[in-house]
DNA sequence: GCGCGCTATGACGACGTTGTCAATTCAATT
DNA sequence: AATTGAATTGACAACGTCGTCATAGCGCGC
């Protein structure tokens, strides 16, 4: 038997009143109201255990009248199915893990989690979320836990874009990869998103409205999609004729990640106060991107009159918070997690498999930050 | 049989290489490599599976020698308990339902849920996560579907403060809410943010430090913490003597949660154009604050020298992205999971509980936004 | 030498569900 | 009228684990 002890509110007295104390009694542990179960309904029902299953199934070889009876006999009695029971029989427990180092507990890419929730609600999956913190035995721990509750698959979903391997305590449930790929290219399937595709989309659209002077603030090189970003931005100003000159890039932030250091402010402030100062500037993410508001604001350059700006992520917070709003490349992280999941659906039905990386492009979405260059 | 069908990558040549396919093999959908169980471990280790029971649940009464000879079956076989079967008997899941409006797939608020894994990681439990996406039918499947799992007990989180009445299905499983408290005063004991004190902290901070005309720039007043906060910032100006007229309060936002009116930038913009502008702000939230900064900063007045800027919640992405970084009061969100969490655990092993409210402080974190006033 | 209490172990059943297989009914076909 | 076969139902076992109870061995005090 345990007491609670009772913070009194630190609100002003006006507010107390939301503090209230009842007390009330539960039934004692012992005496939990046990379930009903598929027994009492088949008793209720005046049928066997077996035909209450099959109606909870839809199974066939019933009759309509006695499968309405059973559904009544469920219905009063507030029958719930046992999952419990039903995996120790079938060993399919119609749950999917999925285990991340901080993915679902971090703003960032949360909604990798949200698509992948979507589409197993709409298939009857249950989820099961694991976060490692970015520790290697927590790993192990979690794919034993995992293990222990005998679910189906798993999504190994990591919060940057990286390349790692999952610590799979050499067993082999069925995984798929999600915005990360494995080191030793075997086995694991992976889905991750067209940062390439996405960063060349928008050097395209600075381009194609006439900005020749264009500058890069770098995202933190340990990223991965930092370097498929930048190679994006030179191959393609290169393409356009643009030679080195016409670019200035300069790098954002380094170190680990979570504890960076920050250089954005300096180099954008250094970069726009050039005399042949870009009119645009790519930013490696939307975050990175205040702080070119900022500085840009600083020097009384007007955005996007005399420069124009684009970030990357579409991370919303941001990007509608900035005004003149954020024009961005989205990364698809929704439908980076509904793909995940279904993919990782077929690959547990499926006896043959191909593993492969699978991309998913970024979408341009157009907001005010950019103007047309010079003419 | 299902054949997955490869997406070719859309990135450029060079980068083509990452994308590869091999075919490897399954055991068929049939033949899934069957879990070890307890009687293989007895037959291996030449004890009875009641043995094998004690020393996993290490109970008394195994000599050291079997339970060695035991350990080493366990290592060997690699033998991992079966949680579903264990349920079964014991009808104690070990298993926290948490289920939120949006808030394990939305940004803000994800550090409740970390708070409440981090609890359950230390003690044992497995969480199981839902999201109502604010439907109340989905949210009556989902206590369905708790129960189905006989889950030990439900965190009823939402992603913004606020009152609400869980639709539990008149079923009575232990719950705490957390960042939201019933409607109907009763029975279920809730713990939340003290949004109040946080603003209070905050105020006296900018009085403290001399200012004697503060602006304010109001949240969604759809949420709970906007008419705490306000208030807080009313009462406490006042015990310093300020007046009405010292102040200056202006709505930033309303409209329906996710797709608001959005005035933040054109209420800061005209707050800062008077003669007797306030030389200091109090934002509603933080992200509100990235549109101070730029309102600022586009009438040439300069942060924290010109106009002091304090926002709510420390939304790090945007309060470290900030520069001058942004002074705040942080939500105390981590907490609230870890106690909820806890307290919930209390509940479940008690007989007789208390009701009631609880309240965690926010606490004051001071960064570079905020100057001395005029003396 | 006898009974007592403690340690150590196993046999067996139960939890809630579903798979297997047999039993029954009834209509259609020969 | 006999045979077939499909539709409908139930009896029973089994899944993996743990609780209950029984049994056996052993040292101790009388």
């Amino acid at each position: 038997m345990t007491t609670l002890s009772i913070q009194l509110s630190t609100l002003s007295e006006k507010y107390v009143d939301v503090v209230m104390s009842v007390v009330y009694n539960r039934p004692a542990s012992g005496e939990l109201a046990d379930m009903v179960s598929i027994v009492s309904v088949a008793k209720a029902a005046g049928v066997s255990n077996k035909t209450v299953s099959r109606v909870i199934n839809g199974e066939p070889y019933v009759t309509e009248e006695t499968r309405e009876r059973v559904e009544k006999a469920i219905r009063d009695l507030g029958y719930i199915p046992n999952m419990a029971a039903r995996l120790i029989r079938s060993s399919r427990s119609n749950t999917f893990g999925i285990i991340t180092d901080y993915v679902s507990t971090t703003p960032y890419s949360v909604d990798i989690v949200r698509g992948i929730q979507d589409w197993a609600n709409a298939n009857g999956k249950t989820i099961l979320i694991a976060n490692t913190g970015g520790s290697s035995e927590r790993e192990v721990e979690i794919w034993k836990m995992f293990q222990s509750h005998r679910i189906d698959g798993v999504l190994y979903v990591t919060m940057y874009r990286r390349i790692v391997d999952p610590e799979t305590g050499d067993v082999s449930i069925p995984t798929v990869m999600i915005n990360c790929r494995p080191q030793t290219r075997e086995l694991l399937p992976s889905i991750e998103p067209d940062d390439y595709q996405g960063a060349q989309d928008l050097t395209r659209y600075l381009l194609e409205r006439g900005h020749r002077r264009i500058g890069y603030i770098r995202l933190n090189p340990i990223l991965l999609g930092a370097e498929l970003r930048l190679e994006a931005f030179r191959r393609t100003t290169s393409e356009f004729g643009l030679t080195e000159n016409d670019l200035s890039i300069s790098l954002g932030m380094d170190g680990p990640v979570g504890a960076e250091n920050n250089y954005v402010f300096a180099a954008a402030t250094e970069m726009l106060k050039q005399d042949d100062r870009p009119t645009a500037i790519m930013s490696g993410n939307d975050e990175m991107a205040i702080q070119i508001y900022i500085a840009a604001m600083a020097l009384g350059l007007r955005i996007p009159q005399d420069v124009s700006i684009v970030g990357f992520d579409d991370f919303r917070t941001v990007t509608m918070a900035l005004k003149p709003e954020l024009t961005t490349a989205a990364l698809p992280y929704y439908d980076l997690g509904r793909e995940g999941a279904k993919w990782l659906n077929d690959l547990i039905a499926g006896e043959k498999i191909y593993p492969a990386s699978r991309v998913v492009s970024c979408k341009l979405v157009e907001r005010s930050s950019v103007a047309f260059g010079p003419r």
